[in-house]
Order: C-alpha cells, then sequence, then structure tokens
DNA sequence: GCAACGCGTGTAACCGGTTACAGAGTTATG
DNA sequence: CATAACTCTGTAACCGGTTACACGCGTTGC
C-alpha cells in the first residue's frame, strides 16, 4: 500500500521493477485514486472555488475561461458558482465550498468583499478580482489608465465639451474610471461641469436615457464617453432616434470592449482589457497564497488596458477626410 | 460521532434536546463538515462535471449559468473545464474528474462521444449536450423544428429562392437545421438547388465568404438562411459591402439568437433557444440518472425553440409599407 | 413481575488514501 | 567477519466522516 502509494506519486525510493510493476498494475485495473481519501489525508483538494456576481455574459464566461486555462495546467479544478450579487447568496455559496476547496477567487464589485469576510474561513487564501480588498489578494483593472487614455485620445481630437456617463453609485470600477475622467479633463484643460456627468447603472437602458439628457444641454457636448460599452451601446440608439450621427454630430465611445462594441454600427471606440488574463492571474496568485501559507502581504496586481480606435470617435473619420483633401479628391 | 452526524444530517433517532445541543456546539465551533471524508464514506461527492468544449462565449456561459442555479438548488457543486474540441484535453480532463464527480454534463458537438466512452468509468451518469449519443442520456435543442418554422415563414413572406449557408462538417446540430432547411423547401415548393447550398462552418468569417460566393449566382436567391446567427452577421457585413440593402434587397435570417443579433443594423431574425434552460435540464436529468442507478435507458429530451422576427428577414418591413398604404400615408 | 419491545445513544468498523516507523536485505567500512 | 549505513518494502496509525450493531432504559403486555 504503502509502497504503491509512493510509486504513484513519484516521491520516496521505489525500485524500477517494483515501480513497472505497479504502473502496470494500475493500468490493468484502471485505478483511479479516490480523491476523497488522498484529500482527508493530506487536508488539501487540489480544487480552487470561483464565485462570480453572475454567471451571465462574455466577460464572466472569459474570466472562468483565463482561470480554467490556469488551473487545468497546474493540475488544479475549479469549482464554479455565480452569486447574483446577493449577499445572501454570496454567504450560502462561500459556506457551501468550505472544505472543499483550497482557494477562493472572489469577484464581488457590488458587494464590499470585507463584510463576507466572516463565511471564510481565516486561514483560507482568498484573491479578489477587481476588488480592492485590506485582507486579501488582489487583480485589478487599471480602470483610471484607461480613462485617462482615452480622455487623451478624446482631447487630441479637439474635443473641448465632454460628457461623462457615470457606472453605479459604489462600484469600485465605476469610482476608478470617474476618477480617470476628472483628472484627464484637467490634465486637458477640458470643461468639467458637474451637469456633463450624468448618472446611470452600466445598463444599456440607462445609457439611453442618459444620453437623451445629454441632448438638452447648452452648449452641448461634442462627445459623451460612456463609463461601459453597455451605456455606450444605450447612448448610440438614443443618438440615432435623435437623428445624431455618430461620429460626425457626436463622439461616442465606451469602456470594456465587450464583443458587441465591434458590431454596431457604427463600430465602437472603447477601451479593451484582457479579460481572461484577469482570470489567469487571479488563479495565480492565488496559488502563491495556497503554496506559502506564512501569511506575506497579500499580493496585488493591476491589469494594463488597451485604446481601441474604431469608427464612433470620429479619428477615422477626421483621418479619411484629411487624406482625402490631400490625396486630391481621389477616391 | 455517531449521533452527531445523525443530529447534523437530520436522519435517525435523536432526542430533541440532544439536537439542539449539538446544532448550538456546531455553530458555536463554526464546524463544518470535510467534504472529503464525507465522500469517502458515502462514496459520493454532491458534484458534477461540466466539460464544455471551449469556454469562449455567451452560449457557453448560459448552459454554465442554467447548470449552476439547477445544481444549487439541488446542494450541488459544479467542476467546470473546456475541452478546446480537442479529444486529448478531453481525455485528460475527464480522466482528471474520475473520483471527484458523481456524473457528468458533457457538451462537444464536433466530437464524436461515442469515441470518449473509454475515458468514462462505465458506472458514471452522463448527460449529453446538444449530441445524440447511443449510451448516454442527452438533452437537444430541436434543430430540426427551428428550421422548419423559419423556412415557414420564409415562405410565408413570399421568398422561393432561399439559398443556405451551411454549418461545419460533422457538427450535429448544422446537420439537423440543414435536414430542417431541405425539408421546409420541399413541404413549401421552394427550389432547393445544390447551388443555394454554400459551405460554412460557423464562423462569421465564412457567413462573410459564403454571402460573397451567393451574390454570383442567377438567378438570384431573395433571401439568405444562415445555419447560425455568426455567419448571418459575416454575411450581413458582405451584403452591407456589396451596396445589398436588407432586406429590400435581400433578407436574411440566422439561428441561435446570440445578443449580437439584437445590436446589428437591421436586427436580425432568427431563431431562439433557451440556453440557459439547456443547462439547467440536464442538469436535473443527470441528477435523474444519479439517483437511479438501475440503469433504465438513459433520458433523452428536445427543447424547443422559438422563431424571433425582427428586421432583417423583411416582416416588419412589409407590415409598416402595408400599414403605411392603408392608413393613407400617415407616418 | 418479567419478557418483549422501542427509542435514543455510544462503540467500533469501514471508506481509501498518506506517511512515520520498523524491519529486511544489500553494500560499505573497520 | 561484525557492524554500520543505506536502500527498499511492509505495517499500522491516522485523516473525518457514516452506519451496522450493541446496549441501556423506560414502556407495554400478559
Amino acid at each position: 500500500m504503502a509502497t504503491v502509494s509512493r510509486a504513484l506519486n513519484g516521491i520516496g525510493p521505489v525500485r524500477k521493477a517494483t515501480l513497472d510493476r505497479v504502473m502496470e498494475a494500475a493500468r490493468a485495473l484502471r485505478f483511479v485514486p479516490h480523491s476523497g481519501a488522498r484529500s482527508l489525508s493530506t487536508r488539501t483538494t487540489h480544487t480552487v472555488g470561483l464565485v462570480l456576481p453572475d454567471l451571465h455574459g462574455e466577460f464572466f464566461s472569459e474570466v472562468i475561461r483565463g482561470a480554467d486555462l490556469a488551473a487545468r495546467r497546474r493540475g488544479y479544478h475549479l469549482i464554479v458558482s455565480g452569486s447574483h450579487n446577493n449577499p445572501d447568496d454570496m454567504a450560502a455559496v462561500l459556506r457551501a465550498m468550505r472544505g472543499r476547496v483550497d482557494g477562493l477567487i472572489l469577484m464581488s464589485p457590488e458587494l464590499a468583499v470585507d463584510a463576507i469576510v466572516d463565511e471564510v474561513p481565516a486561514a483560507m487564501p482568498v484573491i479578489t478580482v477587481n476588488v480592492e480588498s485590506k485582507r486579501f489578494g488582489s487583480v485589478t483593472i487599471d480602470n483610471y489608465d484607461g480613462a485617462r487614455a482615452m480622455l487623451r485620445h478624446l482631447a487630441a481630437l479637439g474635443h473641448a465639451r465632454i460628457a461623462f456617463i457615470l457606472g453605479p453609485r459604489g462600484n469600485a470600477d465605476a469610482a476608478e474610471r470617474l476618477r480617470g475622467y476628472r483628472d484627464g479633463c484637467r490634465a486637458h484643460s477640458i470643461v468639467n461641469a458637474p451637469e456633463l456627468e450624468i448618472g446611470g447603472d452600466f445598463s444599456e437602458a440607462s445609457g439611453y436615457a442618459a444620453a437623451l439628457q445629454l441632448l438638452d444641454i447648452r452648449p452641448q457636448p461634442t462627445a459623451i464617453f460612456a463609463a461601459n460599452d453597455a451605456m455606450a451601446v444605450g447612448a448610440l440608439f438614443a443618438l440615432r432616434e435623435k437623428q445624431m450621427r455618430v461620429p460626425e454630430d457626436m463622439a461616442l465611445v465606451g469602456f470594456d470592449d465587450i464583443p458587441i462594441a465591434r458590431y454596431v454600427t457604427p463600430r465602437l471606440t472603447t477601451v479593451t482589457v484582457a479579460i481572461a488574463e484577469l482570470g489567469r492571474r487571479a488563479f495565480e496568485l492565488l496559488l502563491e497564497s495556497i503554496g506559502n501559507k506564512s501569511s506575506r502581504r497579500p499580493p496585488r496586481e493591476t491589469l494594463s488596458t488597451t485604446l481601441v480606435v474604431r469608427d464612433s470617435c470620429g479619428a477615422r473619420h477626421a483621418a479619411a477626410k484629411r487624406n482625402r483633401r490631400s490625396t486630391g479628391g481621389i477616391t
């Protein structure tokens, strides 16, 4: 028994001949170690839990994909569950996972993560995604930098009045993007009046409503920066209904680079994030935490973003016009 | 020990007072049963594996969501993994899951599921999603019926030459949709010439290419039915480039109702499938199979589809025109 | 008043691995 | 040649639950 265990796990001294015999027998009997038994004696499950606010949409599926890939490579498994952004469900999920996972990846931008700390055993390694937390390690998106890059781009295109559609109050991503917008305005001497910041909640409908509101502002802004793509798409539909051409009459940009961004007309200029990478890094950091329990201070990491210039901001439009002029009207 | 077990699991005879004491102590000690130990003695893990071909995209994330919801309600957990539609990866995933799950949900439209049967222990309950299999139970989409409904709709709109963009060879969904198309043609006396069936592989690029090919056919078809939405979107872009108006010059419809379908211009008429339901039902059937090991013949289920009429087929266009005429030009 | 019975609780075997330790066999060393 | 040192293998305890079974006690029936 002991020798078999040593042979199969490739540890300890085992004669080559014995090892071969064990391996042969294992194959013949289609032997599969019982994970429960192993986890019982080693007190480790080789499984990590991934708790997402919701399982809807491209974004989360990408996070899962990234984490799955990384986990598989290291011989780990992923238990996935959604929390509906609901504290009770979240607590239930965490309770259910106790004892079956070696660590947790938590994503819950709207829920204060530190509040659910009680549900997590003190010794359990945790990495949060897109949330800052005092106690846990985290992987976040550089929302601030992304928003700054967008402002720089819009400023370069000559926009001096840029409206901003806010994300939900209390959402960490939304707050950082707003901060980037404000600092960007200041840096490029762009008007940053309170009436140019319109409420929204990341939903398409709220983007639609916000755009309608914005059209009544005088003097009218020349560009709209929505805190996420879903709201930008909503705004696009509102503008279309009001016969405003994008980008000619109004530039429009978003954040996230959801797949739909490249399918709407005009294609949406936005900020892209390597979402799968988010999942991958979260797992890697978690594995590190599991490895050295010596509770050093929790690891933190920020993923950079990239500006994606498409059609809705007018940059290509302007370039094309310039081009047409310079080549003497040949098209 | 025994009494504690009985109390916590609520089975067997336990005096109320004892039960209360146990519960109280458990709460005070934040007692959490060790899942490995339990699984060791009960030979059950309360966990099921969900193996998807890829973790990309809305479709799969919806399947996960449906399965997660159902699993949670029954106190089960979901181990998720992607197989990349690659037999080796698939085998590795299945091997790794052995012993940690009570059952499997497999989705792998391109891989012949019966071929990987060897990797699955004979006693392991399995439900396949969107694949027919001799040995396992399955949940499938009524692709045939959906395609027939679409043909009926197009026929009612007066189309007599309808082109079809095929899905990948060997894909079960694709084959059924093609069968529905063909039978639909026959049923509504629509031309079903071989040149009207153009190859595709479910990718947007293949839809683009197929549409370009279709424009050279004489006499030209008046409608294009793509075997999935991604190809329909590709076709839409091709038509747009060739200055063909949709639906005026060419009707265009798809299948799946992916989120993008309602964001393109014109909004795509398509066939919708309750994808989350697919995951939910798969889990429910699996649980049944786990429940009565008495190997009755594997359960099978087919989910019905619904035609979603939007703008790309011309139905609303025709209705609007009719309406305009009847109301004397008032818009 | 004693046997039969039922209820509630405790004891111990068992699930299938891992691992400390003992012991057998082999080689190196004095 | 005896002993030490080392290599390999086997034994048994242990991980933390579940559950068959034994047992003690109060109730009922004759």
